[in-house]
DNA sequence: TTGTTTTCTGCGTTTTTTTGCAGAAATTCA
DNA sequence: TGAATTTCTGCAAAAAAACGCAGAAAACAA
C-alpha cells in the first residue's frame, strides 16, 4: 500500500469514527505502530485530524476549543474598506464565508440598503445587524468546517439569482492558475456565485497572492475586481492587472 | 477510551449537570479516582471546568451571570434532557429556534446519528458542534429578531420534507385556544412543519403554559408531546393530558 | 538503462506519558 | 473531636512516543 493510499485511508476512518487507535490501525494496514504515528503527525500538521496520545481524534470533536483568532484583522479591515465601496443602494450582492467577509459585514454603513445573500451563517449574522439590510440565507447541507450550506440545493438556488455583486473570500489566486481552493464542495458553490454575478470581487490578503491550491474555480481573466491590502500600484499586482483585472 | 474522549466527556458531563462527583466518573468511565482527579485538575487548570472537593462545578456557575437568567436556563435543560430521549438514530428531526431548541442541541449525545433540519441559525451553529449529526438549513430571508429563516420558499422546502420529529419552541400553549404566536413569518413556518412531521413535540417552560397570543398555530389536538420542566402529572397540565396530549 | 539522491519504513533504545496503588495528609461533617 | 472521605505524594509498571540508524523503495538525472 502507498503512502498516499495509507494517509487517505487514515483520514478516512479518522472522519468516519471521529477517532483511531495507532495501535488498532498498525494492525489493520500491516505497518509498523512508528509509521502510523508519522502517517497521523503528517495529517495532523495539515490540520486534518488532531493528534493524541494513543491514536488520533476528528477535527469536528473539539472545535469549539480551536483558536477563534482572527488572523490579521487589520489587513482584513483595509480589504473590507475598499470593498465596501463597490456595493450601492439597491444592490443584490452574493457573498461566501471567511472572515474576511465577516470584516466587510461589519464595516457596512448603517444606511446602506441592499439585498446580501449568503450562504455562510456566520456571515448572515453579521448581516442581520445592520437594520437596512436584506438577508437571504441560501440553505442546504450544512459543512460543518466552514459553516456554509453546500451542496446542490445551494448551488441551483444561486443560480437563480441574477447579482449585482460577488465577494469571494479565502482564496488562492495566482495569475496563471486563476482562482483555486482546496473544498471540493466550496469549489462549488464559488463556481455557481461566479457564473450568476455580473462583478466578481475577489479579497485576499498579500499573503494568498501568488498561490495555489488543488482544486480549480476559475481562471484569472474571469475575475473583475481583486482588492488586498496592499496599495493598487504595488508590484505584486501587476501580473493580475496585466489579465485585465481591476485593482482597489 | 483515549484520555482526550475522557476529558470530553468529563467536560460535557460538567456542563450539562453543572456538577460532577469523582467517584461517580471513576465508576462511569471505569478509572481510577486518581485519574479522574488528574483530569480534573487538567480542566481546570485550562479554567474549562471549576475544581471542588470532591468534584467539579461548572464554569457559568461561579462567573456570576447575573444578567442571565439562570432559573429558566436550568429549566430548559430539564426540558432538553426529557426532549433527547425522543430522538433516535438515522431520525430526520425539524425544529424551529428558540433557547429552548439551543439547549437541546447542546445536551444531544455524542453518538447519535441524526439529520436535523432547522430554519434557525442559532440552532444550526450548536447541531454542527456534533460530529455525528448532518445539518440542512432551510435557506430564505433571513427574520433579524429570531435570527430564522421565513419566506414561502423555506416553507416550501419544509413541507418537502418528510420529518419523524418536529420540536417547536418559543410557545405560548393554551387547552382551549392550542398553539399561538406574535410574528406572522414564524406562525407560518411552524404550521409548515406541523403538516409535515409525523410527531409533533411542543417545548415549552411552565410560565407559557396556558397563555395565549394573537396568532393561532393549530389546536392543542394537533400536538403529540408536551413537555415541560414540570412532573408529568403536575396538575397544571391535566388539561393537555386530556386533549390526548402525551405529557413529558 | 544505470547510478545517484531522496524518501520511506522498520527496529532497537531511550524518554516521556499515563495510570493505578499505597500510605500519609488534609478536608468534611456530624 | 473523631470517623469517613477525599486529596496529595512518590513510586512503579505499562504503554506510547521520540530518536537515531540502516536497509529498502522510489524518484530523479545522465
Amino acid at each position: 500500500m502507498l503512502k498516499e493510499e495509507r494517509l487517505a485511508y487514515i483520514l478516512h476512518q479518522v472522519n468516519l469514527h471521529n477517532k483511531v487507535l495507532s495501535s488498532h490501525l498498525s494492525e489493520q494496514i500491516q505497518v509498523s505502530e512508528d509509521t502510523i504515528r508519522r502517517d497521523l503527525a503528517e495529517l495532523a500538521l495539515e490540520g486534518k485530524i488532531i493528534k493524541v496520545h494513543g491514536g488520533a481524534l476528528s477535527n469536528s470533536f473539539h472545535q469549539g476549543i480551536a483558536s477563534q483568532d482572527v488572523y490579521a484583522v487589520e489587513d482584513k479591515k483595509t480589504i473590507a474598506l475598499k470593498a465596501v465601496q463597490l456595493i450601492h443602494d439597491g444592490m443584490f450582492v452574493l457573498t461566501t464565508g471567511g472572515t474576511t467577509i465577516a470584516e466587510l459585514a461589519r464595516v457596512l454603513p448603517r444606511d446602506l440598503q441592499a439585498t446580501f445573500i449568503t450562504v455562510s451563517l456566520p456571515a448572515a449574522f453579521e448581516y442581520a445587524n445592520h437594520p437596512n439590510i436584506e438577508v437571504i440565507v441560501i440553505g442546504d447541507k450544512l459543512s460543518k468546517g466552514s459553516k456554509i450550506t453546500v451542496g446542490g440545493e445551494a448551488i441551483s438556488k444561486i443560480k437563480m439569482i441574477k447579482a449585482d455583486l460577488c465577494f469571494l473570500g479565502n482564496n488562492a489566486i495566482d495569475a496563471e492558475d486563476g482562482l483555486t481552493d482546496n473544498d471540493w464542495d466550496v469549489v462549488q458553490v464559488k463556481r455557481a456565485m461566479i457564473s450568476t454575478a455580473k462583478k466578481v470581487v475577489v479579497l485576499s490578503i498579500s499573503e494568498k497572492i501568488d498561490t495555489s491550491e488543488q482544486l480549480k474555480i476559475c481562471d484569472a481573466e474571469e475575475i473583475d475586481v481583486l482588492i488586498t491590502e496592499l496599495p493598487p500600484d504595488s508590484k505584486k499586482l501587476q501580473p493580475y492587472k496585466k489579465k485585465g483585472i481591476q485593482i482597489l
